[in-house]
DNA sequence: ACCTGAACACCGTTCAAGT
DNA sequence: ACCTGAACACCGTTCAAGT
């Protein structure tokens, strides 16, 4: 893409992730990016690469602030507090996380959390294989926890995953009701799967 | 939704899926079922609800496929036999894989799957909120896989993310580098993440 | 070089009409 | 009751023209 000058990337960033946050995924529409910027829709082509692009402008935004310093303590601390900050970055826009579950982010931003994170696994003493065995673990428990967090389908009236798994019929599926009366406290609820994950990683 | 006869729920599903394997996502439209199955737009709209249900047409269909007899064995083998049966499931139609991550399946031919993994980690010792836990852990690690094999972009242009990985700077991304190098058979890969896993809900 | 409106080829869905 | 075409209000994007 080239480097036009009526609006910089980070503007256009911003803008997409508010109309993203404020109108949900169905809200986010070269239309009407280029209103909230105040110009026709043919201008957006001049910074983003057809709709592909305008996506990854909200993932983009959304990885950019989950890389935070990382405190010099032990690896398991490490990868802690790495996997929260991801975390956290996602369930703050989560009308976003279709498209951070669904495109692989690249950009350069996104894979700093992802080599911090390699780097304290790495520290525990895995190398090669084993450290990518250790890194799917870990990724795949943080893209776990965010799919939990999907949004209702769209309108609003759709119940939260819990209340409908809540509502299913307990004598064929008495487990499901179990955890569905567990659920409560998700924080409480990563660090205990962090702590079961951080077990197995040093056995 | 009524009970029309021209068609079957399971002739929708299977025409639905075999248009996203074949034409990928952006395929699965309202006017291509239809004719797909000889009629126009609107027949469709008497077996699904909008959008939203022809697009549960494909995951239901897939996820149908996920449940398979469970061994009759040591809970930690039957983990590891569930989990590999839906991987594989979703495996086998990457083009829907997005639809997966993204919409919460609660038919009750997915839940199925779900209730017999439950079943086995309960039969580890684990209730309540240990038993959620475990349950965010092993299907955590699934998506996280399944993510991990998103088929590329649209097009076909689009590498694949290995490959990606691979091409960025190895001076600025180390870790990244080495676990790029390190990535080939997936089948071995998830066979060693599950192990971490099952060390650390043994522990 | 950058910007932009008009126009085109799609979509999902409402409506009203058929049987 | 089920089916269905025409029509509407959207999309993304091509094209051609502006500065």
């Amino acid at each position: 893409m080239p480097a036009p000058r009526k609006f910089t990337h980070e503007q256009l960033q911003a803008a997409a992730l508010e109309l993203v946050d404020e109108e949900g995924l169905a809200g986010l529409t070269m239309r009407a990016l280029a209103t909230r910027l105040g110009t026709g829709p043919m201008t957006i082509y001049n910074y983003v690469d057809g709709r592909d692009g305008l996506e990854r402008l909200v993932t983009g935004a959304v990885m950019a602030r989950a890389h935070r310093p990382v405190p010099r303590a032990d690896w398991r601390v490490r990868v802690e507090s790495i996997a929260e900050d991801m975390w956290r970055a996602v369930r703050a826009h989560p009308n976003a996380i279709p498209l951070i579950l669904t495109r692989r982010s690249l950009d350069e931003s996104a894979l700093a959390s992802t080599e911090a994170l390699l780097q304290a696994l790495a520290d525990g003493g895995r190398s090669g294989a084993d450290l990518l065995a250790a890194f799917r673990v870990v990724s795949g428990f943080i893209a776990g926890f965010v799919q939990a967090e999907l949004p209702a389908p769209s309108g609003g009236n759709g119940r939260s995953a819990p209340v409908r798994m809540a509502a299913l019929p307990p004598e064929r599926f008495p487990r499901l009701a179990e955890i569905a009366r567990a659920t409560g406290d998700p924080e409480a609820e990563f660090r205990a799967g962090l702590k079961i994950l951080l077990a197995g990683l040093d056995a």
